[in-house]
DNA sequence: TTGCTCCTCACGTCACGTGAGGTGGC
DNA sequence: TTGCTCCTCACGTCACGTGAGGTGGC
């Protein structure tokens, strides 16, 4: 039988029966007159043998080592390779999970730019950084509870709260000062709303913000003001 | 700060520097007289971006895209990859799967050789093809319960009763002789122990025998002995 | 002449690693 | 002279896909 006709019968490529034969993994059974390739039963059988542990995702030089040298190096091959591909999978799989992360933080955003892009990378490499994987595990189901509108709300409550506070600071009001009695509280009740009440996420929360000040810096709250929040708070009973 | 300073803060090589360069994703600031690369703290930052888009798995040409048209494009991008990624988790994933069924059934035989993986292969292929998910779902756990021993007990009572049926007939004994019983009793319960005794499996059992003919030759069972055994089987109440 | 099958180079892919051979200043 | 950093080619990787240019028989 020809080339094409066995390409045709097992479905791959001439050029793939090419290279095989290149790599000696299969070479056919004779030449014609004018050098035209002829496969016999042989040949094929050989070929199906080929693809059974291609498709197993062996590289071809260990399907070669299996086919020609049929000792018991078997389990040894395979074994080998489940652990590479354990490997991936689970590379893969936590790719995936950050991945799924960014996406869904980059879908909040209002416009996902590049910029946004690496900000929400940053970001998420941050979680992962200060909370366990529990923590965030918990985080998740919570965002899922409030809903995107409660979401956006929040990010709104916030901007709002930060710039009372700036402007505040701003006019020289004492962080006791009792206009700011509301803000302190609707501060801590968006805390509470994000970290639904568990007292090590917000520890974790707390670290995080202390540990990487451009945080803060990104969402209004320069690093001059910190002390006067935390004033502020103390007034409504806020312990750290 | 020269390449190799570059190179050693953020962890990289100098040839992917040179990479970097040649696809366009991070030219130096400018070159020394003796044409050494320089680069400034604008491009130390590019390259962090670079790396942190990197670490998403994204192609180099599209963290280029990305960095120089900052458009809209980001939030595609970054689901157009999440989907590439979710397919090759699951096809990673599936594999592994069969790895594992594959080096369990290898560890299982005596010896491993390459001709024992490539029928395995083909036997994994052929469970995939006959039985339900559910249904391998539950031979696996059955697997486990019978533990090892039992396993090779079986397939020792398996060749056993083949090897009697086979001689009963090359003797003429008629397949309702009532010296088979025993055989016929014990060809049952190593069926039912295999299948725990669910109908559905059993009967995907029956339809994989009967349309590969070559496993039943495998493993002792002639075409010809196909009848004699279904008689004897009737003998003892079995019922197709 | 056109169409088909086959042949043998040989380049391209993706993200670099690894020399090879050379330079300039200590 | 030796050692160090830097430079520019250029090949190799893995499993092929995709021409390019040619042949022989219908």
């Amino acid at each position: 039988v020809t080339i094409g006709e066995l390409a045709r019968r097992t479905g791959i490529s001439v050029r793939t029966l090419h290279y095989y034969e290149e790599l000696g993994l299969l070479r056919p059974l004779q030449r014609t007159p004018k050098g035209h390739r002829l496969y016999g039963d042989a040949e094929l059988l050989q070929l199906q043998q080929i693809l059974s542990l291609r498709a197993l995702g062996l590289p071809l030089e260990e399907v070669r080592s299996l086919l020609t040298r049929k000792d018991t190096t078997a389990l040894e091959t395979v074994e080998r390779h489940l652990e590479r591909v354990r490997a991936e999978v689970s590379d893969r799989t936590r790719l995936l999970r950050t991945l799924e992360s960014v996406a869904a933080r980059l879908r909040q955003g209002e416009k996902p730019t590049a910029e946004q892009l690496l900000r929400t990378i940053e970001e998420t490499n941050m979680l992962d950084k200060y909370y366990t994987k529990e923590q965030l595990e918990t985080l998740a189901q919570r965002h899922e509870q409030l809903g995107p509108e409660r979401i956006r709300q929040s990010a709104e409550d916030w901007k709002q709260v930060i710039s009372t506070v700036r402007e505040a600071k701003a006019k020289g009001l004492a962080p006791t000062d009792p206009s700011l009695r509301p803000t302190a509280e609707k501060w801590i009740s968006l805390i509470r709303e994000f970290s639904g009440g568990d007292r090590a996420i917000e520890s974790s929360l707390e670290t995080m913000y202390k540990s990487e000040r451009s945080l803060g810096v990104q969402y209004g709250i320069e690093p001059s003001m910190e002390a006067f929040i935390g004033e502020m708070l103390r007034t409504v009973g806020w312990k750290r």
